[in-house]
DNA sequence: TGAAAAACAATAACGACTTATCATTTTCCC
DNA sequence: GGGAAAATGATAAGTCGTTATTGTTTTTCA
């Protein structure tokens, strides 16, 4: 369990974002990270989740993912390597771990480019939202 | 050739700007659309390419491109299904044709995903900046 | 427990990007 | 070619996500 403290002092407030964030089921938006953590920490403010997610991040523990929508979402680094799927039903995202790409790290591609990383978003219909 | 005139007149910076989109190697960003305008049209202003931008969208002749730099881009939508490859010595963003994905469209994914869709770049070292 | 410092909530301010305004220029159709 | 309407360029204003400010509350440690 990686020590939570990040500032000088522990807080119910911070234990509470990176719990909401390392329980979800895929990468969470400001809003929701800030809904989710007032089932913990009634009143917990905006500018808390801000200043708290710059802290995790500065920290390590979690990361930033843009989706091809431009949406701005959170993560815990200790995700290895995965990707997302967002489904156009309920709009929301989940991560996924088997890697659909062909092409291994440090793959080469027709043209000449050499292929160090990549980052997929696939979309569709998740279990809940087909019949 | 498809037909420029977008509203009621045709212009130079209107053509200039369908120009410079279509002739890109990848998608572009509002400020490489405006200095290579400037090419063709001196003083071609910025309110200018945003008001084009929006219109070529609405005509359905470019789309919007965001890449998970949260960089906004534009390409033409002539340009079939095909994928981002982002150089990170450079920061230039290519086409690319081949697709490295294996899952067809309206496969099934470990979970119950139906993917409809996908989208990927691909990070790494573009042909003229490795030597 | 009590005091100093850190963190908090509320909200004002900020910054980057985009859109609106308006006087001037350009297009286009008679 | 000339005039009405559209489009442009400059820039002010608006938007929206994020950060800074400030007075209050909470944590920590003697």
């Amino acid at each position: 369990m990686t020590e939570t403290r990040l500032g000088q002092r522990k807080t119910k407030q911070r234990d509470t974002i990176l719990e909401v964030i390392r329980s979800a089921s895929g990468p969470l938006t400001v809003e929701e990270i800030h809904q989710r953590g007032q089932h913990d920490v009634p009143g917990l403010g905006i500018a808390t989740v801000y200043r708290t997610l710059k802290l995790l991040q500065e920290a390590g523990l979690i990361e930033t993912v843009i989706l091809p929508t431009g949406e701005t979402r959170y993560e815990p680094t200790e995700l290895g390597h995965h990707h997302h799927f967002h489904c156009r039903t309920c709009d929301v995202v989940f991560d996924l771990d088997a890697c659909p790409v062909e092409i291994p790290g440090g793959g080469s591609y027709p043209g000449g480019y050499i292929v160090e990383d990549h980052e997929i978003t696939l979309y569709g219909t998740c279990p809940a939202c087909h019949v």
